[in-house]
DNA sequence: TGACTATGGTTCGAGTACGAACTATATTGT
DNA sequence: ACAATATAGTTCGTACTCGAACCATAGTCA
């Protein structure tokens, strides 16, 4: 975030602004132990239907394996997930989501919904899809 | 970063991809202690004249004081700025440059200028400005 | 079979980030 | 002048995030 003038602090002052919507309304619901991080892993848990090994939640969400062991870990903690091993093959362990974590799915695509609405806000359909090619072809020039 | 197909995932990745670039430009030059989040801090005393209270770097980059107080210290541990006490107002804490940290500013307006190269790539300029213009209406409503 | 390598996870150290509690010093109001 | 309050910074506890080192276990290949 080195240009605050420019457009990568547009886009890091974009990003926060959702992050404080996403952890607002999660306490609005009197969600506890969640923040905006685990979006990626809680949505991608939210579409298996069996227990997934960690590191198919590394291959998801692009966060180092260090940082999704802790993070699901915390997720433990709250009890959102379990954690067990494979019985074939020792070194893998499971994750799933607990009654508790299925619960939130109702939540994040509310708050996901209410998101978009608001991040759109009256923005004509046109726009956005300006938008969304825009940013697509900055995001294929810096991932370059 | 909940909707990973969506423009909200969108931008976090761009954001992603910038700080990594940044990085890899930062470890290009052996620069050894930077940190993107360090930009707007470095970037707003590279505009002072004189030394500066901690509060006002506070104001400037968007971050809780605890957090400065940290980001200062490592900046003062990696020898980039030095710190000292207001002689008329002893609560103030007077931050300033390390020549050091003064010789940091050619390396990082060369890294905005080519972070900016990076991402319009050859993009017109009529939709950088569409681009641009578009951010800042999602910027306005999120948060508003 | 037995050594070497690859794979899945955890641990550690350092840094960002926040909010709450805390310290010390100023300022204000009576 | 003194009590109450405001202000400037630091410290603490918790969590994310990374990279490097580390542990097991699994797979390969000679």
């Amino acid at each position: 975030m080195t240009d605050t003038g420019g457009i990568v602090g547009q886009i890091a002052r974009i990003r926060e602004a959702a992050n404080l919507l996403i952890e607002k309304e999660l306490k609005a619901r009197s969600i506890k132990g969640i923040v905006p991080a685990h979006g990626a892993a809680l949505m991608f848990l939210f579409q298996q239907k069996e227990p997934v090994p960690i590191k198919a939640v590394v291959e998801r969400i692009r966060r180092v394996k260090s940082t999704v062991t802790v993070m699901i870990n915390t997720l433990e903690k709250h009890g959102y997930v379990r954690k067990f091993p494979c019985q074939t093959d020792s070194r893998v362990i499971f994750v799933e989501l607990t009654s508790k974590g299925q619960k939130l799915r109702k939540d994040f695509d509310a708050i996901s919904t209410l998101l978009r609405q608001k991040i759109y806000g009256k923005m004509p359909v046109r726009d956005r899809e300006i938008l969304i090619q825009l940013l697509s072809e900055i995001e294929q020039n810096v991932q370059a």
